[in-house]
RNA sequence: CGGAGUGUAGCUCAGCCUGGUAGAGCGCCAGCUUUGGGAGCUGGAUGUCGCAGGUUCAAAUCCUGCCACUCCGACCA
């Protein structure tokens, strides 16, 4: 994409209304606009983003043996109402009606729909487990929305739905969704701890938030170190295979937020091995047995031919969210810095001298090449000084920046940084593409 | 939902107290000079001063009502 064509509308300064720095960035990098409170535009930049981190959540959930799906944005109140929650869930839900005066929402969550879907297409057993997700804009009419994408009222999630004949059956689902989380928030360079939630009126233990770890964090959280330092992508998963070890190992240690955390257990972990810093929740799972499986008669036929109600599990990534939290997690005083497996591009390939033939030449040469190496690539052609160039690519925060300037074309060479570290090599051309096109 | 605040150019903000021709910096456009970390000079364009009433000869400014947005708190992927 040459970058001066490219819907990326900067800001120098700090728009007042954003507070915390991810919210800051995304707007100074014309990632996003609000329309309203808590509502927003993805622009292009943003919207390349957005993309990626849920394509890394799509691949994770298939691995783990979930099946891809699309319910709708809008719900019929009736599901609602039989499961009770049509007037439980208070102002938060966005009721509509329609021209024929019935009543429906914007759905805020999914449980009721899957589970209409289920009993209405799943008669027996030996359909059983089904693990099935979708990732769906949702709309929560949230009181006092802030922090940008963090808490807007329109957010895009990942919502998946366990079924299973029984709690063991389940708990095997619920360790499926625990692994494939820390897989997922890995992946994105992120160190995403599972901390004992609330588990509501079904009790147990069944209820992990994921929190990740970021300075500007909205609550505090304490935790054994070494939950900070297990390394998740290590090695493969099978998913078939018994993973209440890999959970054992992460639940076993110590980890908790604020509102659970015990000062007296914390204090008997070694001080060398203690934690405290500050998180963002982005992801959530559940096990809730038959709460709505129950009230809506969601059943199937046992080996002895009597109905069983199914028991249930969800499991929730705020996938809009992610964005600004990777940002919380990843940024400097200059911009952002993308971890390459959710960067909107690649490579920003930066030409300091747009006019310049030999500049010309040499960046538009780079610009085909990179792109036929696979490579996504923001070639910034314009004709701004470099000084200008060089802050908006920090800005925006693409893992690398090749350089193309007249003063290094005189010898022959290009310039590579790395905008994580902001290590910069002197490499002739040809060097310079291959670094990257390893990288394709 | 309780408390506080803010709405003036694309962005950041001044002007309001004390009513009298709509402002600055950055950005944008044109030209020239520059060019390796947000360049310089010259010229130019850009506004229902959030909306609606009211007071007044005269309202961005004073009064009333409404709307939107932000912040703090209680609640949440």
């Amino acid at each position: 994409m040459r970058l001066s064509q490219f819907l990326m509308p900067t800001l120098r300064e700090n728009p007042s209304e954003a507070q915390i720095v991810s919210h800051r960035l995304m707007l100074r990098a014309g990632m996003i606009r609000q329309s309203s409170a808590g509502i927003y535009t993805w622009l292009p930049l943003g919207f390349r983003v957005l993309k990626r981190i849920e394509q890394i959540v799509r691949e994770e959930q298939d691995a783990a043996g979930c099946q891809e799906m699309l319910m709708p944005t809008i719900q019929p109140a009736e599901l609602w109402r039989e499961s009770g929650r049509y007037d439980d869930y208070g102002k938060e839900m966005l009721r509509i009606r329609d021209r024929h005066d019935r009543e429906m929402l914007y759905g805020p969550t999914n449980e009721e729909l899957i589970t209409d879907i289920f009993r209405n297409a799943v008669r027996s057993y030996k359909e059983l487990p089904k693990l099935l997700y979708h990732i769906q804009w949702k709309f929560r009419d949230e009181v006092r929305p802030r922090f940008g994408v963090m808490r807007g009222r329109e957010f895009l999630m990942k919502d998946s739905y366990s079924f299973d004949i029984d709690a063991a059956a389940a708990r095997r689902s619920y360790n499926k969704m625990f692994v494939a989380y820390l897989r997922t928030f890995a992946r994105m360079g992120l160190k995403a701890i599972p901390m004992a939630a609330e588990t509501g009126p079904i009790g147990g233990d069944l209820s992990h938030e994921f929190i990740i770890l970021a300075e500007t964090g909205e609550s505090q959280v304490y935790c054994h170190r070494d939950l900070v330092e297990f390394d998740v992508l290590a090695t493969e998963v099978d998913y078939e295979a018994d993973l209440q070890p890999i959970v054992d190992k992460w639940t076993s240690l110590y980890a908790a937020t604020d509102e659970k955390h015990d000062p007296a257990i914390f204090a008997q972990i070694p001080e060398s091995d203690r934690v405290e810093a500050r998180g963002i929740e982005v992801g959530h799972i559940f096990y809730f047995g038959t709460k709505y499986s129950a009230p809506m008669k969601a059943t199937v036929t046992d080996a002895e031919g009597k109905d069983v109600v199914v028991h249930m599990g969800s499991y929730g990534i705020g996938v809009s969210r992610l964005v600004g939290a990777i940002i919380e997690a990843s940024h400097d005083d200059a911009g952002i810095i993308w971890p390459d497996s959710v960067a909107p591009f690649d490579v920003a390939l930066v030409n300091l001298r747009s006019g310049d033939a030999a500049c010309d030449a040499a960046a538009g040469d780079l610009y085909t090449k990179l792109r036929n190496a696979g490579l996504e690539v923001l070639y910034d052609d314009r004709a701004e000084s470099p000084g200008v160039k060089f802050a908006t690519m920090d800005l925006i925060g693409l893992p690398w920046q090749l350089i193309v300037g007249p003063r290094g074309l005189k010898s022959g060479v290009v310039e590579l940084k790395r905008r994580s570290t902001g290590a910069k090599e002197e490499l002739t051309i040809d060097a310079a593409l291959a670094r990257l096109a390893a990288k394709g």
